[in-house]
DNA sequence: CAAAGTTGTCAAAGCGCTTTGGAATGCGCA
DNA sequence: TGCGCATTCCAAAGCGCTTTGACAACTTTG
């Protein structure tokens, strides 16, 4: 069923029957009623890709996912996401897309996504420290919105972020307040920028507290629940282990927690571990007393957000940036105590 | 650039620079050359909703996650089975687009999804015991294939499924081998295809080794860790606890055995877990000798079979339907032992 | 009652591509 | 020289939609 099908059964031409059912005022409400009915009854839906032709817009937001070439990582926080910004896109008419990327053709990617107007703007993921993607998308003209920030970067942007510093230096002082001097941080990876004001974060609060960073205790990687427990059964076994974690997701917190159990340690009585939270949907932190002391910030609820955002920039790509600032909120939990001496 | 300029440029028509792009015969080696230099010289992409319109195919494949109406669960796996599938996807020139659904309008989504020409296949996930989209789909005629089987289906149709039944009756059997005649099951949710058929296998197995199953120790719910602590605690508080779990994720599995911990029993020596892992990138079984116990299959490979299969089928809508088990791989791991008596 | 404005509808152009059905060109061969 | 046959290229139609500009058919106004 098309348009043209829909009118000839009308006995209206397609301009009318199109006009009805955009909601254009050209058209009396008697016909209108007549015509939506039709198309109903006959599920009619406009074709896409002609639609998207002769506006010479897509309705489709896209989302590049880089996978480093070395791992073949995941981001966990992938699909709460999507989920988030799914229902902003579903509720004004927008498909969502999915690429892969690798980083050896990032560029290439992205001017293909542009050149094939294959989506209205698109989502930047993971940025890094002075990212690439953000002055070559500006340079194409793609508006794009970012999940994060980028130290250095050279374009005004429109971001939405979590305090990651102040997060992490909160944290940090906590745990300093309870008595802890050695605390390790298992970070995610530092080429990303979030890891970087995480670190500066935790920095600062030791600092504060007039401790000397031990690089032995300071860990960066993909944060996967293997990777805490790696990291934290090193740290554990070395001589002067920490007293206390802060472990960059509940993925990775999880995995230090099992590094403590094989070795009988009690989290909180015997060793502290907190913990950054994106409340995923399939991994909470305890239904009624949060199982670990945490900096929790929804990327559900960032993803909802952030889709928003890309639709008024869309919409008014000449606007001014937004940008968003969101602080975690910090929860204390079970797995936090003073220090044992 | 579009085609009408790239052609001027080159002073030829946009027939032959289109036939010279797409690899037809009908044009000279030397005009080819010519024409693919200026192309990537100008970074020409012929314009994919054009192209779609033209051809009749969008070249997209669409990925419905469906999002149960109560809870706001996102599947965990969904991140690595779409990266498995998109690597196929890249490889073949597709895009991938991802539509988020409830379950009331279900049926007007893939009817839309069909009518707008959004996609030419589509990937069903989590099917359900006798699950309508199957009938839906194959009555709109859009291609499709299933992350899994629908028991009771009235229509053929293509499937790659894990062998649930087997896993479990194994790893079931595998636990009575070792003496544990108290054994629980958390499943999923038994609206799930696949959990009823692990149910059947637990039961099975059980009914093999003279066991009369007990309600108390089988649970079914969303998989999350939560849900495994939970029923786990629950379990393990009751009088006459379980000896040894089964758990239907990795994720559940770690719900579970934080349940242990909390009570100072240890996995394997003092309760045994066994669960199903699905070979996620951020969760994985241990990096030398595996965590768990498990019945492993990759879900980042079954989507890039699925994919490759849709492929096919989108090539040949009438060719026979491919049906695919796979058998998981078991794997002894530290968290079973010999019952303790 | 003619002129001017409103309202509801339409025909046709155009979005950027593919593809059909020719049409030139060059070549060998009679 | 002229004919047939590849080879190489092209003009134009068409994919299904939106949108411009025009036009009837009615109202309102002076």
């Amino acid at each position: 069923m098309n348009l043209k099908e829909l009118s000839h059964l009308l006995g209206l031409s397609q301009t009318t029957v199109s006009r009805a059912l955009n909601g254009y005022p050209e058209v009396s409400e008697a016909t209108r009623a007549r015509v939506v009915a039709a198309a109903q009854k006959h599920s009619y839906s406009p074709n896409t890709r002609a639609q998207g032709l002769a506006t010479g817009l897509s309705r489709c937001i896209g989302h590049v996912i880089s996978v480093n070439d070395s791992g073949e990582m995941v981001n966990p926080i992938f699909g709460d996401f999507m989920a988030g910004a799914g229902e902003t896109y579903a509720a004004h008419g927008y498909d969502m897309m999915v690429t892969r990327v690798g980083q050896a053709d990032e560029a290439d990617i992205y001017r293909n996504l542009k050149a094939r107007g294959a989506v209205d703007g698109l989502v930047v993921h993971a940025p890094r420290k002075n990212d690439p993607r953000l002055p070559l998308l500006t340079e194409i003209g793609l508006p794009f919105v970012v999940h994060g920030r980028s130290t250095g970067a050279t374009v005004d942007y429109s971001w939405l972020d979590v305090n990651n510093r102040r997060a992490f230096r909160d944290a940090a002082a906590y745990l300093t307040s309870l008595g802890h001097r050695r605390i390790a941080l298992i970070n995610g990876q530092e080429e990303l920028d979030f890891a970087i004001r995480r670190r500066e974060g935790f920095e600062a609060a030791l600092a504060e507290a007039g401790i000397a960073v031990d690089p032995a205790l300071m860990a960066r990687g993909e944060m996967t629940e293997d990777y805490g427990h790696a990291c934290a059964a090193r740290m554990l076994d070395a001589q002067d282990p920490p007293t206390a974690f802060l472990a960059a997701s509940i993925i990775c917190a999880s995995g230090v927690r099992r590094a403590l159990d094989e070795r009988g340690l009690r989290p909180g009585a015997d060793v502290s571990i907190a913990t950054f939270d994106d409340c995923l949907s399939y991994f909470g932190n305890g239904s009624t007393v949060p199982v670990f002391t945490a900096m929790q910030s929804s990327v559900r609820a960032a993803g909802a957000t952030l889709a928003q955002m890309l639709l008024d920039r869309i919409d008014d790509p000449t606007g001014p940036h937004q940008q968003t600032l969101w602080e975690a909120e910090f929860v204390i939990g079970a797995s936090t105590d003073k220090v044992k001496d």
